[in-house]
DNA sequence: TAAAAATACTCCATAGGTATTTTAT
DNA sequence: ATAAAATACCTATGGAGTATTTTTA
């Protein structure tokens, strides 16, 4: 029955200098002047006997011990703030934040359909939403800056668990006079043939996009735009012809008028596979739980099973 | 970026408190005070806005929802621990304790194999060796007494994870003048129809026996006296006649002239399956490594593999 | 020469001690 | 009646503040 000769602010402090490594930006966010958080800083080195963070250098680096003691403070840290969310799931009043990161081709038409319900039965649950690529989710999970993304799987890293959602179909979009306007479907080797409008670097959906269109492992033919949106690669399409592949969540927001030319894609209808990301040990699971829930009851029933289509991969 | 608004102090009270229900005793293993911890824990509840422990009760009792905070407690704690652990991993000198639970039928014939050649490569790790049974090495691992058991699996425990050390032969032991003495081997058949030393409860070895001598499902045959030690059973066989079952290890140590009146059972040699167990998430890691190599390098080689033999349960 | 981090010094909140009372069996 | 836990009160450690110096890019 020990007590650590540390105490669990000087982990917060260690934790938030690895985050920022930054003395002044790490205390500001602990709330606490710099001078205080440099002090801890180093008593935390002189009870644990190592140097975690190399000084004068820019920017400021922990040391390989040092990156080893803050993977598990903040491991240990998570396992602390569960007590605290134990008794918040016990009292079943959900009240408090959920940090979540969503990428920005699902944000804009998954969210509306849940936000409104999810208000309604849980008032005091606060989503804090932010948009995010892929990459970005990844680098705030690790530092515990969110507690759960919402992106494309699969994804491999070691650190990262996952939880597939839900399987979102992939359809084409092609210009009125595009040649394939007159077909109900396209077909995959059409897609390979065709002029395609591209999002830009940093979306896994244009990986998704070029993975299905190139042939085998040469290189990718005809596609030479690149916007940052949905909705450019749409206008795109509808103002300078050709055309382009658009998620089915997307799809749905397009005018009336418009649908008929959003193909299905044949042979076999292209998915991709919507997953919750998160760094473990989960602090927030009964918030997670819900919000999990909320996504599965407000999407198309018939994503919910893989069986649909075939997987697209974009890594 | 927040501070609990608990200490780590408070939490290791809390976790001594629930391991020796009684605030006096709990104080002592703290070395604090008797009202030092009354008033944290009454602090912590406090803060947290929960009941923990009902009071006035004897023995103490957590309430439901403190049984949840104590179990996550100790989770956090042990994540804390192992900050300090890594930095002694790091420096490999492997100085400091493990707590080690061992069953009553293995570490007198197991330990004495290797503790020596262990102390001479790691001086500075002090083994801290108690001889408990199954269930007592169970208790004391959920209260994290133990950093880890040697014993008889498979175990079917949802807390406690267990990785299998070596399958260790159980051979048969004949007095002289009994009929199977002229044999080599005794079979299976054998075993039923006699006279059988057991060990007395508590000894996962002795339900072994007894699963391994009864018929189906049927009542145990001819089997009525007991011992506390597999030595009692060696001397009872030798002095009143019968036979007894004897693990491997055990047996290599009966005097030279008396090794003919071991049998190896046909038509397969049963084992007993060793392992180490766990509580994760696991502090010492690489002392509890370091164990197991130096348990596997010291027992006959033959015994690592499963494919000697067929396992035993005792459950 | 700024910006960043470390140092010096002061204050006060609180953990823990002793002594004592209250509460349960 | 006795053991156990809570309360009262006091002390001292150390965490955080302000002011300042030192260091590095």
């Amino acid at each position: 029955m020990k007590i650590p000769h540390f105490s669990l602010s000087e982990l917060v402090y260690l934790v938030a200098l690895d985050t920022y490594r930054h003395f002044g930006k790490a205390a500001e966010a602990c709330h606490v002047t710099q001078p205080a958080l440099s002090t801890q800083i180093k008593k935390l080195e002189d009870i644990l006997g190592v140097r975690i963070f190399n000084r004068g250098t820019q920017p400021l680096e922990p040391t390989p011990i040092g990156k080893q003691i803050i993977e598990q403070a903040r491991k240990a840290l998570k396992e602390i703030y569960r007590i605290e969310e134990l008794i918040v799931e016990e009292k079943r009043q959900h009240r408090g934040y959920l940090n979540v990161g969503i990428i920005p081709t699902l944000g804009p038409y998954l969210l509306p359909r849940i936000l409104i319900p999810l208000k309604e039965r849980y008032p005091e649950l606060r989503l804090n939403i932010r948009e995010l690529f892929t990459e970005q989710i990844i680098w705030h999970l690790k530092r515990d800056l969110l507690d759960v993304g919402i992106l494309v799987t699969p994804l491999n890293d070691e650190e990262l668990t996952s939880e597939p959602l839900f399987y979102e179909p992939i359809l084409a979009y092609v210009h009125p006079e595009h040649p394939l306007a007159e077909q109900a479907t396209v077909s995959l080797q059409d897609l390979k043939r065709s002029e395609m409008w591209l999002l830009t670097e940093g979306h896994c959906f244009r990986n998704q996009v070029i993975n299905l269109c190139r042939e085998d492992n040469s290189f990718i033919k005809g596609v030479y735009y690149e916007s940052g949106s949905l909705e450019g690669v749409q206008k795109m399409v509808e103002n300078y012809g050709g055309l382009t592949l658009l998620p089915a969540l997307m799809a749905e927001g397009i005018a009336q008028e418009k649908q008929r030319y959003l193909k299905p894609i044949t042979p076999e209808t292209p998915l991709r596979e919507v997953s919750l990301l998160f760094h473990p040990p989960v602090v927030k699971e009964t918030k997670i739980a819900i919000l999990k829930e909320y996504i599965q009851k407000n999407v198309p029933q018939s994503f919910l099973s893989p069986d649909i289509g075939a997987i697209v991969h974009w890594q």
